[in-house]
DNA sequence: CAACTGCTGTGATCCGGATCACTATTTTTT
DNA sequence: AAAAAATAGTGATCCGGATCACAGCAGTTG
């Protein structure tokens, strides 16, 4: 069975013929833990899809604070999507926090896809869909709420990650310090 | 001139039959100040692209705190997205800050312009990116960034929303009480 | 034009969470 | 197995911005 196939055929069934033209444009590669995939300042000439590990998308600001834009598992795209996709240089950093596999392709593949399969066309705007709606939750949760409410939310919209990563991280994620994470848990 | 047609063509050119056929699924509909395109517990039936006027998109917390998600003027378009897609009810309000008109759309013919003509999902994956890519921005802000520097961004962003919509408006969009952002200006 | 309603500025107070500092524990490295 | 590095808990302090309260000013609206 080949995840790359069945992730786009949860969108679009897609024939044999089609998928193995498909695959072609895709390479997959090996990631350590630790690795970085794209760093700040990068050409970010890559997006990536998820075969397997954890990692984190992350940037620092002028005070060298992290900040977390996104974690990534089995099945999930990520790149630096403004650099990407703009062709500018990258702003954040994607690191590898439990190794695994992913699938790189580039944006002129992307786009090839895009223009010559409606399919994909359309695989890529559901993609995009679902990822504009994740984002404007997020938007919601850092506007309105308290970080107990951003840990409930995150715990429930992630249980396995709430498990296998350490806090210190979670706490980058939800816009809060590690000591007042760590407090919600005793309380 | 026609206004849709200049906004699709932005991203794709149309043949003017094309256009004569997709144009009969919009319909135009003027809106009065305050007036609510949408509300809290409504089936998000509807997008919208704005073609003149100021709206915002808006939620209301448990305790009665309001929160802008999103202003949208000439050549945006808005909805509860969340619920427009996946067929819920609506979570936010959209009202009209300043008079003007819209065109309406549904997500049945939405779907079925993305479908009859690869043009129109290319247009839709387009618009997508962008939007996927103004929330990212939004969010590194929201993480990180003081009231200040919060404030600046929105300024350099929407010059022209900077003057044109009261402070206390802006401030619901920034995330920062009315007050705050008060005595930003006088310092 | 008088009355109401919404907007803005400014002071005073308060509080949640950041920051700092240190210790204990676990994990990784060698 | 020892040393080094990352992680986690917890107390003490501090501070930015929220909240509360009020006053001056448009700007509608009857």
């Amino acid at each position: 069975m080949d995840k790359l196939r069945q992730h786009i055929e949860d969108i679009t069934a897609l024939s044999d013929e089609e998928y193995a033209y498909i695959k072609t444009f895709f390479t997959a590669k090996k990631v350590r833990k630790g690795q970085y995939l794209l760093s700040e300042g990068d050409d970010a000439r890559y997006e990536y899809l998820v075969l397997s590990g954890i990692y984190k998308v992350f940037y620092i600001d002028e005070q060298g604070r992290e900040f977390i834009l996104q974690f990534a598992k089995e099945n999930w795209w990520m790149s630096d999507y403004e650099a990407f996709f703009r062709e500018k240089k990258a702003t954040v950093f994607i690191e590898c926090i439990d190794a695994g596999e992913v699938l790189v392709n580039t944006l002129q593949t992307r786009e090839k896809l895009a223009t010559e399969f409606h399919k994909m066309e359309h695989f890529y705007r559901a993609k995009l869909t679902n990822g504009y709606i994740a984002l404007q939750q997020r938007i919601k949760l850092l506007l309105s709420s308290t970080p107990q409410e951003r840990y409930e939310t995150f715990s429930k919209m992630y249980p396995d990650l709430g498990q296998r990563l350490p806090k210190k991280i979670i706490a980058e994620y939800l816009g809060v310090s590690r000591e007042t994470l760590s407090r919600l848990y005793s309380r």
